[in-house]
Parts: C-alpha cells; structure tokens; sequence
DNA sequence: CACCAATTCGAACGCTCGTTCGAACTTTGA
DNA sequence: TCAAAGTTCGAACGAGCGTTCGAATTGGTG
C-alpha cells in the first residue's frame, strides 16, 4: 500500500501517529457525527494540543478524507487479492459479502464513517471517494454478472441488485451492535442465502460451506 | 393525525406556515446535514427573519424532531390503512415495499432526514423516534412471518430478514437521483422480487402483478 | 555535548453558531 | 374603529468553531 503521504520522508515514529491519530479521529467522527465532531474533541480524544493536530493534516477535511481513503483503499485490496482464489460464482459472492462485513465489523468506527459521512467531503475529496466507490460497485457487479453467466432465463439488472445488497449490508451500521454479536460467519452466510435465493425460496438454503479464514487487517 | 403542536390553539394560518417552514426546512437539511445547516440557512429558504422561526418550534432539535415524526407517522399511517387490504402475503409485502419507496421517493427531503440524521437526536426525542420506527419494523416483520406460516422447511429469522429488506431500500437515498428515474413501480417490483425468490433463483419471476394505486400524500 | 530537524504547544484570530428579548407590525373580532 | 391576540423582526449575547504562527520542546546524529 502506498504511504498516505507521499511527499514527507517516511518516519516510523511519524507513521505510527498519524495512524494513531486517524484511528482515534474516526472514533470520533463514527461517535458525534464530522460536523457535530471539533477539532478540540479529537485533541482531547488524542491526547494531544490542538494545534498539534494540523502537523499531521491541513484542514478537518483533509482528515476525513485521509480516514476514508485508508479504509477504501483497505477493503479493497483485501477483496481483490483473495476474489481471484475462487472459481465458483456463487462462492466468489459469498466472499466478497463476508469480506465486506468482515471488514465492516472489525474496523466499525472507520467504516461508518465511510457509509455515513460520505458527502461531508466536496471537490477533490469527494471526487476520489467516489471513485473509489464506484470501482467497489464496478467489482461486485462483475461478481454478479459472473453468477448469471450461463442462465438462459431473463437476467436481472446486476447494477440495480448490486446496489440492493451493499444497502443490505452497509445498513448493518444502523442496528449492528459489534459489542453484541460477533458471529460475523453466520451474519454473512444469512446475507448471502437471502440475496441469492430470497426469503420466500422453494430451495434448500444451499449457501453455507466452509467458514472463511480470518485475516489481520 | 394529531396536530404537531397540540398546546396551541390550532390556526389555519399557523399550520400553514408550519409546515411550509418544516418542508424548507426538511430540504435544507437534506442537502447540508442537520449539523451543518444553520438557522440562518433555514430562515433563508424559509423567507423569514431569523428569530421569526422560534416561534415555530423552542430549539433546532425540536426542528428536527418535528420533520421526522410528522414523516413518520406519515408512512406508517398510509401503511396501516391499506395493508389489510391485501390477503395473499407475497402481496402484502409486496405493498408494503411500494408503500415504502414510493413515499421515500415522493418525500425524498423528509425522509433522507429521517434515514440519515436519526441520532442527531437526543433524549425524549430519540427515544420517541426510535419507537416509531421500531413499530415500522415489528410491522414488517409481522408480514415476513406471515409469508413463512405455512411452510415446512427451516424458517429465516423475521427481524434479520427485516432490517436487510430496510436497508436495500433505504439506501437508495446514495444512489437514487429522483430526477431521473422515477418508475417506482418498476423499482419496487424489483426489490420485491429480489428479496423473495433471490438473484439466482431458479424459478420464474412471479411478483410483478397490477400497479398499485399511488395515494396523494 | 552540540546541533539541526522533527514534533508539540499556548495563545490568539476572525467568524459563525443557536438562542433570546422587547419592540413593531399584522390580523381578528367586537 | 379600537384593543387584544397573533406573528414577525433587528440587534445583540456568549460560546464554540477551524485555523494560524512563532516559540518551546523533543529526538536523533555527529
């Protein structure tokens, strides 16, 4: 992954706070919401002054920012590099929704920062959010296609189905309680049995295999 | 429908104005967040002086409160007059995710504010909102189980299935533009049948029937 | 230790925020 | 027409906001 910031020298102590301070400001943010968050919270919340704070960032965007391209940037790369391990379409499906809320629930605070506080940022920011946003969609719909490959009857518009299922599992920030249920496994298995064979289905819920590995970040 | 503010005497004026500054309001809201909009802002749109809008309501929240609830009691309202209406419970869910879309979508403003800034609210207000809105859910789920009554095989969890068929629809206040599409009706089939027979069901699409009806208001 | 760079800090800036209050204006009904 | 009630308004309040800047402190290296 490329450093956050390209143009400063990489200093492990450097690194290590910015981390720290992005880990703590999206507690914040996920918490009292971008807007309702001050900068004097997040100093509090860090441990720090707070001017000391824009060392590491020009502006309370530019933070926001930073918290949800890391993120993005995360999900995505975890996603790409194990999608390829599986052939089966379905499978591949099962995946992608576990990873999701896999990643979903492990980083809650950066996460509901990324699904709720998307058009906090404008311009530049916002642009490059949305691209990120629109390469995931881009991803899932090809997964999807994948699935409807070789049917004959009438396929189903895969943007539109894709859109439901991220609604499906990016609501989870509004009632998910990730002090609660942890089991994460059967979260994503009930998700994908729905979305592929629907509530009122004749078949037997053929979904559920082997649990997936869990991976560190 | 109870009147909004029942320790004043009901003017014909006053609720005319009333809900023309909860309408402007609502918009301001929706395009700038609770947080970030100001009064200033909603006097503005609303074509008044500042202070003239404390005599609507005591506090921004209460603003907020009033939006919402009133959105609320709204779509539940129009839910529970026709729900009964239907007796084959694929159609009544069916109804029921007409009812929801087509009012999301006609009062776009309310109800993004009501999707999007539940806990700005606090104390007496959250609490009361979050009623509101876990009666709309125990509703659903009531129509879920009503589908899974006769069958034999192992049944899904009602509350679980629930809160994804939510946020399928309700997410789509991320990606919608109610100035472009506006079939409704084909939205509403689609998400209806998703979410019952699946995206890779093997049986024919058999939701879609008559259009309903579109209520004013 | 001495030096320079990296990092932190206190204090203050100009601005906007939500809310209040008494005066002024408008409508209503006798 | 006049008074009471309903409605709007300008001006101001204290508080909190994001950001800046030069000085102080810390850390690594000769």
């Amino acid at each position: 992954m490329a450093p956050i910031e390209t143009t400063r020298l990489a200093s492990q102590r450097y690194d290590a706070r910015l981390n720290e301070i992005l880990r703590v400001s999206a507690q914040v943010f996920a918490e009292k919401g971008f807007h309702n968050a001050s900068m004097r919270d997040i100093a509090r919340a860090a441990r720090t002054s707070l001017s000391g704070l824009y060392y590491y960032f020009r502006t309370k965007e530019e933070l926001l920012y930073l918290i949800s391209s890391y993120a993005f940037d995360r999900v995505t790369e975890l996603l790409e590099q194990q999608l390829s391990e599986y052939s089966d379409p379905r499978e591949k499906l099962r995946f992608f929704v576990f990873n999701h809320l896999h990643f979903f629930i492990r980083h809650w605070n950066e996460t509901k920062v990324l699904a709720h506080e998307a058009d906090s940022l404008r311009g530049k920011y916002f642009d490059e959010i949305m691209a990120k946003k629109r390469r995931y969609v881009a991803l899932m719909e090809q997964v999807l296609d994948d699935v409807q490959r070789a049917q004959q009857r009438r396929r189903k518009d895969a943007r539109l189905s894709a859109l439901c299922l991220l609604g499906m599992m990016n609501w989870i920030y509004t009632w998910y309680d990730p002090k609660k249920d942890t089991n994460i496994h059967r979260l994503a298995d009930v998700m994908t049995s729905l979305f592929l064979d629907g509530f009122d289905s004749r078949e037997a819920n053929t979904v559920p295999s082997a649990p997936f590995q869990e991976q560190r970040l």
